[in-house]
DNA sequence: CAATTTTATATAACGCGTTATAATCCTCTT
DNA sequence: AAGAGGATTATAACGCGTTATATAAAATTG
């Protein structure tokens, strides 16, 4: 076996192991040294290959996101705008599929004293959300004046708080998707053209409180 | 002196060395041993007055949060709604008087393992919005039909979770009041009753991406 | 004043993430 | 086959928040 099929199956014990830990005791409870015991592994291993707990956390949401986001290609609605809307629907089912174990690694990730890995989620996020504003500036469905890029940040920040309130523990994927979505809707109602923004107000359901967690 | 005397002395004692330190090295630098060392006070004292380190910075915080909390009486606008974008503003100048030292301490206390701390921010920020858009209501600002309530947990979540964001170091103040701002606006624009709606849309900036931090 | 109760102290210990040190295994190169 | 170098291991240690234990000091109570 090479090195690389060395380290690669070596990370998969740690990835395989951390997974059934989260999964039985939550993430809280995932400790470097259970960890070893569980993965069958040296404590130093993970530090070798992920180079910290935080590490090996973020190897694991990135597995997960990579399934997530390529979900967000254009799905054929009349406007991008709606398909902004049903990329929420989209991220709603995905992470309630698994709620607590999604949430738990975003928590800990959040919270780790790295703070490159909160910078690193944030503009993968924004990024996204810019890529769909943008398309809807190219596809006229935005007001002249609009600034595509500065209102996809705004929306992108909108979510992503959002989705912190979500990771500690204060919201449900569902409150946190209906009060994204709420603000989404307030916004770009005053940033579309006529004609999007009447498809759009389709989706507001009024500013109904979240039901409680 | 009165055994609630005794108390109230070491925690002042307590109290002092944490804002020194925190304000010399910054919040994340404030351990529990190195309180005590600088407090004159035994490792386990701040455990007895406060329960946790936790429980400290919440007493540092809600001393502050008091004096803010204070100067969100009704100012004599023409409009409820128009009131609380001016409290925006007075939040933003409050803290940006002494942004990383009230950075540091939300920041604690938001990733401490005390779920009990995040819930009691959360509701007191949320009941403080709420209290606004029930006077909002009650005035006949918002439209018929517009729950006073559920809107204003709503707009509470939205700058509570904002907040987030800055304790995190991902926004400065400024950034995350001029997000706010915007969400609030785009909200009540649509809750709001013509005549109000008019004044509100004066405190509207565009959509204009916060500047990087 | 004496006895009791409350507050504060000193010291050691636990589990946590992480790092240092050294040794051991295994793949790659020659 | 032999040596070099990378990957993994075992063990101990650090500082962290927190707790246990046992003691000293001070205020309250009788």
């Amino acid at each position: 076996m090479s090195f690389e099929n060395r380290k690669s199956e070596t990370r998969d014990k740690i990835e395989r192991a951390a997974e059934r830990i989260i999964r039985s005791d939550g993430a809280a409870r995932l400790t470097m040294r259970r960890l070893a015991e569980e993965a069958q592994v040296a404590l130093r291993s993970p530090y070798n290959l992920y180079g910290s707990k935080t590490g090996l956390l973020i190897a694991l949401l990135d597995r997960v996101n990579a399934v997530l986001f390529q979900d967000f290609q254009s799905d054929g609605a009349e406007w991008v705008l709606s398909e902004m809307i049903h990329t929420l629907d989209k991220t709603q089912k995905f992470y309630e599929a698994d709620e607590e174990y999604h949430r738990g690694i975003f928590w800990e990730i959040m919270i780790s004293d790295h703070p490159e890995a909160r910078e690193d989620g944030h503009s993968n996020i924004v990024r996204i959300v810019t890529e769909m504003t943008v398309r809807a500036k190219a596809a006229g469905e935005l007001r002249d004046g609009v600034d595509a890029i500065a209102l996809g940040e705004q929306l992108g920040l909108s979510i992503l708080s959002t989705m912190g309130s979500w990771a500690g523990g204060n919201l449900s994927m569902a409150q946190t998707i209906a009060h994204t979505k709420m603000v989404w809707i307030s916004i770009l109602l005053l940033a579309a053209k006529p004609e999007p923004a009447a498809a759009l107000s389709k989706h507001f359901n009024g500013f109904g409180a979240p039901e409680k967690a």
